[in-house]
RNA sequence: GUGAGUGUAGCUCAAUUGGUUAGAGUACCUGACUGUGGCUCAGGAUGUUGUGGGUUCGAUUCCCAUCACUCACCCCA
C-alpha cells in the first residue's frame, strides 16, 4: 500500500458512489416525507457564533463542555462548527423574522469531536424538523409519528420508538427536589460523574450506565410521576394519538435525552441493529427556548435523525445492474465529429450519454460502457453513416440493432423502460 | 479524554515453533476475437508486509515507539 500524503481527518467519511447516491437518496426521502406533513426547507450556516449553542444547549451539556468544533476567526470571533441542528434554527427564525406558526425542516452535517465509533462520526448528517408555534398534543403525536414513518420507508424494521415527559416549569422543580433528596440519601452508591450530576442535572442519572447507579435509579422518583395536571393530559393524550395512529412505542421512564432545553414529552427511536450507538434519533419539546433566545414565548417542538445511522440500518437495495446511460461508441477518428454530436443531441433529450474520447479500439469502448454500467450503446461507423442508421446495442440482452438516426432518442427510451420492466434494473432504495 | 483489538497486492484473505524467491481468490492489463462488453481459455503486471527503531546469522512472525483504522467506555445523531 502506497503511502497517500493526504488521508481524510479522524472521524470523517467519503461517499464514493453507489454509496453517495444511496446517502443522497436517503436525504431525499426525507426532505419529500417533511413536505408531505407541510415542512419547508430551512438553510442555516454550518457554523455560528459559539454562544448560540452554549446558550441553548446548556453550558453544562456535554455536547458544550467537550464535545464543540470552536475555533477563532481571523478577526477573533468566537465561532463553533454547528453541533446540532436546532439552535441556529431558532435563531435563524428569530433573525429573519419568520412568521409562526411554521413547520421547518433541514438536512445538513453536524459537528461534534468525540471518538469515533460505529455509527458516531465526527462529522456526520442530520435530518431534523422543528414545528415552531405548536402547542396541542397532536402535534407531538404527528411529529413522532413523522420519524416512525421516515424508518418505515427505509424499510427499517427493527426501530423501536421511546417516549416519556419530563413536566414543565411549574412541575419539574418538584420533582428535581424529590429527586436530589432520594439521590442525596444514596451518594455512597453512585459512580463519580453521577454525584457531580445530583447538583447540576440530577436528571442525567437516570442515563448512567454504571451498575450501581443503575440500581439506585432503579426506584429513584421519575420526572413522569411528578408532573402536574396538565403535562399529565398533555402527555396521556400525545399516547392516544400515537395509539389511533397505530405507531407502537414504549414508555421509558428514564428517558431525558441530553439537551438541557427539553420539557414535556421527550422521544427516541432506538434500533438493536446499531451497536452501542443505538439511537437512530430522537428529540423533544422545548417552549422555552425561543423565549430563552430574546423571541416571544413559542412552543415548540422537534427532532433530528441520524443520517449516517439510517443508512447503517437500513437493508441494503440492490446495486442496479444498469444505469439509465447511453454510451455512444465510435469506429475511426471519422467518426468521433459525428459521435459527439449525437452525445450532445441526446443530452439535450435529456438522455445521461457517455463518449469515451481516448480508448482506441472498440473493444475498448465497449469495456468502458460495461464498467459505467451503461444499458445501451450506440455505435458509429462508416457504413452507419453512409446508411443513415445508429446500431443500437443492449448491454443487458446483447441484442443489437440498426434504427434510423431520427428516430434514436425514442429508441433508446424504450430500451431504458424496456430493461426496466424486465427488471434488469432492480429497485432503487425506495419504493 | 480512557481501554481493547487489528494493520500483508486496488479489494477479501493466506504464509507451518522466527528460515531465505511473501502466496491465493477477485479486480486489473494483454491476447485468442483485425467493427463489439458481460461467458470461456491462455498469458502478464502489482507489494519498502502501516511507519520508525530494537532483538537475531536471519523478522510478515518476537519487543518498543508512533500513526491509522475498528470496537467499547463516555456521550449521543
Amino acid at each position: 500500500m502506497s503511502e497517500l500524503k493526504q488521508s481524510r481527518p479522524k472521524g470523517t467519511q467519503d461517499f464514493v458512489p453507489p454509496d453517495s447516491e444511496r446517502r443522497l437518496q436517503v436525504g431525499a426521502t426525507f426532505r419529500r416525507l417533511a413536505e408531505t406533513y407541510g415542512y419547508r426547507a430551512i438553510i442555516t450556516p454550518t457554523f455560528e457564533h459559539t454562544a448560540v449553542f452554549v446558550k441553548s444547549s446548556g453550558e453544562t451539556s456535554d455536547i458544550v463542555t467537550k464535545e464543540m468544533y470552536s475555533f477563532k476567526d481571523r478577526a477573533g470571533r468566537d465561532l463553533t462548527l454547528r453541533p446540532e441542528g436546532t439552535p441556529g434554527v431558532v435563531r435563524a427564525v428569530l433573525e429573519n423574522q419568520v412568521r409562526m406558526p411554521c413547520r421547518l425542516y433541514y438536512v445538513g452535517p453536524c459537528f461534534r469531536y468525540s471518538r469515533p465509533q460505529k455509527g458516531r462520526y465526527r462529522e456526520f448528517g442530520q435530518l431534523g424538523i422543528e414545528a415552531l408555534g405548536e402547542a396541542g398534543p397532536l402535534t407531538d403525536a404527528e411529529v413522532i409519528f413523522l420519524g416512525g414513518a421516515f424508518f418505515g420507508s427505509l424499510g427499517i424494521s427493527d426501530c423501536r420508538t421511546q417516549v416519556n415527559t419530563i413536566g414543565c416549569r411549574e412541575c419539574r422543580p418538584a420533582h428535581r427536589d424529590a429527586l436530589r433528596t432520594y439521590l442525596l440519601e444514596r451518594r455512597e452508591q453512585l459512580c463519580e460523574d453521577c454525584r457531580l450530576r445530583i447538583e447540576r442535572n440530577p436528571l442525567r442519572v437516570f442515563d448512567c450506565k454504571v451498575e450501581t447507579c443503575r440500581q439506585a435509579a432503579r426506584d429513584a422518583p421519575t420526572p413522569r410521576h411528578y408532573v402536574c395536571p396538565a403535562c399529565k393530559a398533555h402527555f396521556e393524550q400525545v399516547l392516544a394519538n400515537l395509539d389511533r395512529r397505530g405507531l407502537p412505542y414504549d414508555v421509558n421512564d428514564r428517558l431525558v435525552r441530553g439537551l438541557d432545553y427539553y420539557n414535556r414529552t421527550t422521544f427516541e427511536y432506538i434500533s438493536a441493529s446499531l451497536g452501542a450507538q443505538d439511537s437512530l434519533g430522537g428529540g423533544g419539546r422545548y417552549d422555552y427556548l425561543v423565549e430563552e433566545f430574546g423571541g416571544p414565548a413559542t412552543p415548540a417542538i422537534g427532532f433530528a435523525l441520524g443520517l449516517d445511522r439510517a443508512l447503517l440500518t437500513a437493508p441494503k437495495a440492490s446495486v442496479p445492474a444498469r444505469r439509465e446511460l447511453a454510451f455512444v461508441v465510435w469506429l475511426t477518428e471519422a467518426e468521433i465529429g459525428p459521435a459527439e454530436k449525437l452525445a450532445d443531441r441526446l443530452r439535450a433529450d435529456g438522455i445521461a450519454t457517455q463518449i469515451d474520447y481516448d480508448a482506441r479500439k472498440v473493444k475498448g469502448q465497449f469495456k468502458s460502457a460495461d464498467a459505467a454500467q451503461a444499458a445501451c450503446c450506440i455505435v458509429i461507423g462508416p457504413d452507419e453513416l453512409v446508411k443513415g442508421v445508429y446500431s443500437l446495442k443492449n448491454l443487458a440482452t446483447g441484442e443489437q440493432r440498426e434504427v434510423p438516426a431520427d428516430a434514436i432518442t425514442a429508441e433508446v427510451r424504450k430500451l431504458f423502460t424496456e430493461q426496466d420492466s424486465r427488471g434488469l434494473v432492480p429497485g432503487t432504495l425506495e419504493s
